[in-house]
DNA sequence: TCAAAAGTGTTAAAAATACACCCATGG
DNA sequence: CCATGGGTGTATTTTTAACACTTTTGA
């Protein structure tokens, strides 16, 4: 096989979806582009795959390199190979989601190298590229793993009240929740220590803080 | 962002699991390959992804090109990127796969530009590449979809006998079905049509011949 | 004493699983 | 008449969903 112009200029690169809960509800780091096209629209993170490295080695790499984010597992989501999507060349992106927990959410520089936010994922407008297109569908994957506990483990507060965990699952699933089907599920998954304290910060009746097994 | 060389000769291929039922067994399609490396060893259909087209399109360009079949509609399956999956220069491979009806597969030229042959899934040993991983997470994927009766519709036989299509099941599923609860299940979906002709080839009771809906 | 959030049980429906016998037919 | 494969029904368990009242406590 040879490399005709047909396949001249391809270049591969991987966006990334990288959620997290914020104030229990689902965010994605968003970056503000710095050059055109679509300078000063906000994109999600990505960057271009390197001949010696996986697409998953990408996004670990760009993840690293720009957010000094490190040990993160993504989630392959899709691949996005419009000819058009990328105006200046073909470009085609394999998309990524992972789920950061709200510590490391906290801790990214926002203006290091990359001017970047959080932001909460049901009141995103207009995003660079095809970008909109590439979270939608990370979303709908991540709302599929939701219920996966052991995924979603290391990325849920490390103590929380059984309101709170269900007020993070109706923010990443977008529905509202039965607290006591919600309640009997999460017991049924055999996932929960009950941690004997209670939440000392209610105003009202004091619940029970529970953690991950 | 520039083509240095950290990204040159990147060549993006589709790897194709095209699977069909043939005598109530889950096939796949593989040629052999002409060239080194690999040699003579057998491998899934691809090709590599024109700048002008999408990763879907390149999949039924390659199918009409090599095999003169048209009108596929592939899934996207995953994507394998380790930098020495190909020993030649860097490939990332883009895998699909499709479901392709009897009839279609029966008719495939299998000498007409490739030498290609139909393969049981479940007997292959070893293929050229990384295309046995293709194949297997291909497989796992159709499993998944094996009842989304709208999605099987096409590729099953237009008529068949309740035995017949529990046969073709556990051949895609690798398990045994309970024959009762199996009638149950496609019943509840609601898509079978008695047509009200029995099999004449039978050689005990004749069984009655359903189309889908 | 009241407003607010925590916590708790039951019932119903739907889906999944397991299981065994009779029927029609050709040889 | 018997071997073969077609066809059928019931019971159990599991999962999902719907739904309302009591408790605790701070203001």
């Amino acid at each position: 096989m040879e490399f005709s112009n047909k396949y001249e200029k391809q270049m591969i690169s991987v966006d990334i979806c990288m959620f997290s809960i914020i104030d229990n509800k689902l965010n994605v780091l968003l970056a503000k582009r710095a050059e055109d096209p679509y300078k000063n629209m906000w994109s999600l993170i990505g960057g271009g795959v390197y001949n010696d490295e996986t697409c998953e080695n990408a996004v670990k790499r760009e993840l690293a390199e720009k957010l000094d984010i490190h040990d993160i597992s993504p989630i392959l989501s899709s691949v996005f190979s419009e000819p058009k999507r990328d105006i200046r060349f073909r470009n085609i992106s394999i998309s990524y989601f992972c789920l950061v927990n709200s510590s490391i959410a906290h801790k990214i520089n926002t203006k290091k190298v990359l001017e970047v936010k959080w932001s909460e994922v049901y009141k995103i407008t207009k995003l660079a590229f095809d970008h909109n297109d590439i979270l939608n569908k990370a979303i709908n994957q991540l709302k599929e793993k939701a219920f996966d506990i052991d995924f979603m483990k290391p990325y849920l507060p490390k103590y929380f009240t059984l309101s709170t965990l269900q007020s993070i699952f109706e923010s990443i699933l977008q529905t509202n929740l039965d607290k006591r089907n919600f309640r009997r599920k999460l017991n049924s998954l055999n996932c929960l220590i009950d941690t004997g304290e209670k939440n000392e910060l209610d105003k009202h009746k004091k619940s029970v803080i529970y953690q991950l097994k």
